[in-house]
DNA sequence: AACAAAATGTAGCATAAGCTACGGATAATG
DNA sequence: CATTATCCGTAGCTTATGCTACATTTTGTT
């Protein structure tokens, strides 16, 4: 329901971009911020599916604690945003059990690690240092769309 | 006492990458994640100085209502923002009067424009469309880091 | 000056993501 | 098998950012 608001916002503004009357330049210069929020509304479900795939990948199971220690917050708040991505069909999670992805969820993975990787060897073939890069694309990722994408992965193998 | 907080964690977390001991790889890959979370804590600060100076540079006065069409928000969630950026000393602000940039804000703005127009710069100049990369720069400039800025310059003007 | 319109503030609600404190479940160890 | 240690869930608090509805102030127009 969150996300048909956000869909009806970004569809309400397209036709704003398609006709072009008088004052929506102030309309168009908003749509980016826009898309921002939603990118930012997903970022956390990209961020959960990725570690919970390396996780598994590197230990055969992730725990909530795994987690809550990737990501440098306490077990609580990880509790919580399992619970929202179960709902949202991307993870199953029984109590006290490890957390798993769901067929919908490694899809998903697999893109933004994917991307994340795409992004993270870009930055070092920009001539970045790996610590630099590794922290700025854990950001960069959840904002760069497939234009910018298919750019990186020319500038990565030409 | 919200960025004392972050920083002292960030401090906390220098100490493990410096002591190598047994298993802070977890703690290691943890703090591009900690250091995210504080980018976007940043992030409303940037682009309210940021839009402050733009809206004043082009109709002379910036308006609440000026900045709920800027970023496409209610007037009432941008006056809630000012106040908290006036009580951080970035803006000027008197009930019913337009909003201003402080010497601080406006040093601050200095930064974050130029970092921001070296980032859509740059996406430009890697090939992406206008559109695409303002969009795209609008989320990117806040998890630029001093190192990748500096790699973005350097593609840009060699 | 009076009235209407526009801008701004206030009250109150929602969701997301942090936290601590405490209690219950599971697992490891004796 | 009993005990302890670890893991995890729940309750309750906080801050940030969205919203609508309504009140107030300022501004523009008769
Ligand atoms: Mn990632
Ligand atoms: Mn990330
Ligand atoms: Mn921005
Ligand atoms: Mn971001």
């Amino acid at each position: 329901m969150a996300t048909e608001y956000a869909e009806s916002i970004l569809l309400w503004q397209q036709t704003f971009l398609i006709g072009g009357c008088l004052k929506e330049k102030v309309k168009a210069r908003s749509v980016p911020f826009s898309k921002t929020r939603n990118r930012h509304a997903n970022e956390t479900a990209e961020d959960y599916v990725e570690a919970v795939a390396e996780i598994i990948e590197e230990s055969g199971e992730c725990r909530v604690l795994d987690l809550a220690r990737h990501f440098n917050v306490s077990h609580v708040t990880v509790s919580r945003i399992v619970k929202r991505l179960q709902d949202q069909q991307l993870l199953y999670s029984q109590p006290y059990r490890p957390v798993d992805l769901t067929p919908k969820g490694a899809k998903f993975a697999k893109r933004v690690r994917e991307r994340h990787a795409v992004v993270l060897a870009f930055l070092m073939a920009l001539g970045v240092d790996k610590s630099s890069a590794q922290i700025d694309s854990e950001g960069i990722e959840h904002h760069v769309g497939p234009k910018t994408l298919a750019a990186m992965k020319r500038f990565l193998e030409p």
